[in-house]
DNA sequence: GATAAGCCCTCACGTCGCGTGAGGTGCAAG
DNA sequence: CTTGCACCTCACGCGACGTGAGGGCTTATC
């Protein structure tokens, strides 16, 4: 009769010992008992580890695999398709990140950043575009960026940074977002973004997508002040 | 004077305070304090913790983002290629992952597996192969399948089955790999490779890498005994 | 100057899927 | 009968925090 002892199994299944303990406590496997306490795997568990095993495979968490496996009439459309725009989001990220490294790795080949500082200096300025920007418009705002010189994107920067000062400032002194002092900084700060966008509303579109789509974690790529970001959004649309 | 406390600094970063806690823990950031023990971010502070986030986008540990800024010697090629070959590799497979799932998905939807157990039987017939051989070399094996009918798949499972509960029999009495015994089911073990490959070298190469690649991991996908599979890799071997 | 609200602090445990010992018992072979 | 291996049960470790609990600090209001 075949059945096993935790060893054995965990031989012929590549898996370990640990991993069928820990099966076990999480309700998934569920072996008889020698007197002495030893776990026998009949082959109707083996059966099922070989289930729980595929599952996982899937990506599937145990708890989920639990569920799966206890209730024969599960909804698998539905988990699947999670499933797979769990991954679909994962992909993009990852790929994302590739091509950001390999970005990196070619600026680091050619010289161009060879500290820990260069190479962050280069993430900023990049990271958080690639991923709203079609390649197109990216293209456009490097172009734009050449057209400015290095001299004239350091003026652009110093307008940002003097502006979001600016903007703080009344936020610490409780100015209301719809308040009459927001007016001229509203206006400096929608020059800016025609500046940056070129009058392009594809470019201002992605640009608002981005704001909207990241919030907190946008601003963490460039240390934007995600306070400063929501209350400006509010001050735009009552000035609006 | 631009110096923030853990609360601020978090709205403003988009990150908690317990985050911030957490990397002075592991030494990335060392705020001043208070006499009262309040910590006290200065800018210099803002604009580390400004590296380390850019850094974690990058997927580094905190450790190496650790170590990284605090030489500014570090060499950053080596930690860019290997963390840029492990993201293609993460890629890759879950790429896979993601086909599997459409896979799965379009059986659903075309009424051809509808509970847990339909589809795994179909997970375990797929998952491994698709890594292993070409697209080609699989509407090679689908063709060949498909030739036999279900009666002919069903009797060449049992075949396998059967040679493989003889090789476990003698494994098992403590069979050499090199002894004569083991000449007939060698020569079963490979008269049933050929059927499988259709004498096809490319399909048998493919075969074999996969095994001695993926070892027990995949055998665990259809439960394959990793232990008579390296048995009978020796018995091969000798009897070559 | 007292009090309440809100911010800050330090433990300390939970997450997920196991790996990795430590320390003790069971079992088949010599 | 003993040796040695396989088995067992705790219990801590990982990575990057989340989430309270329980208590001090500070600031606005009365």
């Amino acid at each position: 009769m075949p059945s096993l002892k935790a060893g054995k199994l965990a031989a012929r299944t590549g898996l370990t010992v640990r991993t069928l303990h820990y099966y076990e406590e999480r309700g998934l496997l569920t072996p008889e008992r020698t007197a002495a306490g030893h776990r026998i795997y009949a082959t109707a568990d083996m059966v099922r580890l070989q289930q729980i095993v595929s599952l996982k495979q899937l990506g599937f968490p145990l708890e989920a695999i639990a569920a799966m496996l206890d209730d024969p009439d599960y909804a698998l459309e539905p988990v699947l398709h999670q499933q797979l725009t769990a991954i679909d989001q994962q992909l993009a990220e990852t790929t994302r990140l590739k091509q950001r490294l390999e970005g990196l790795l070619g600026q680091i080949q050619q010289g161009t950043a060879l500290s820990v500082d260069d190479l962050l200096s280069t993430i900023q300025a990049t990271t958080m575009y690639e991923k709203y920007y079609t390649p197109d418009q990216l293209a456009e705002l490097q172009a734009r960026a050449d057209a400015l010189g290095p001299d004239g994107m350091a003026k652009a920067q110093q307008d940002w940074q003097d502006l979001i000062n600016e903007v703080r400032a009344e936020l610490d002194q409780g100015t209301a977002a719809d308040s009459d002092r927001m007016k001229p900084l509203v206006a400096r700060w929608n020059a800016l973004i025609r500046a940056f966008t070129g009058g392009n509303p594809a470019i201002a579109q992605s640009m608002k997508t981005m704001y909207e789509q990241e919030g907190p974690a946008a601003a963490s790529q460039g240390m934007v002040d995600t306070e400063v970001i929501a209350f400006m959004q509010k001050a735009l649309q009552a000035h609006a």
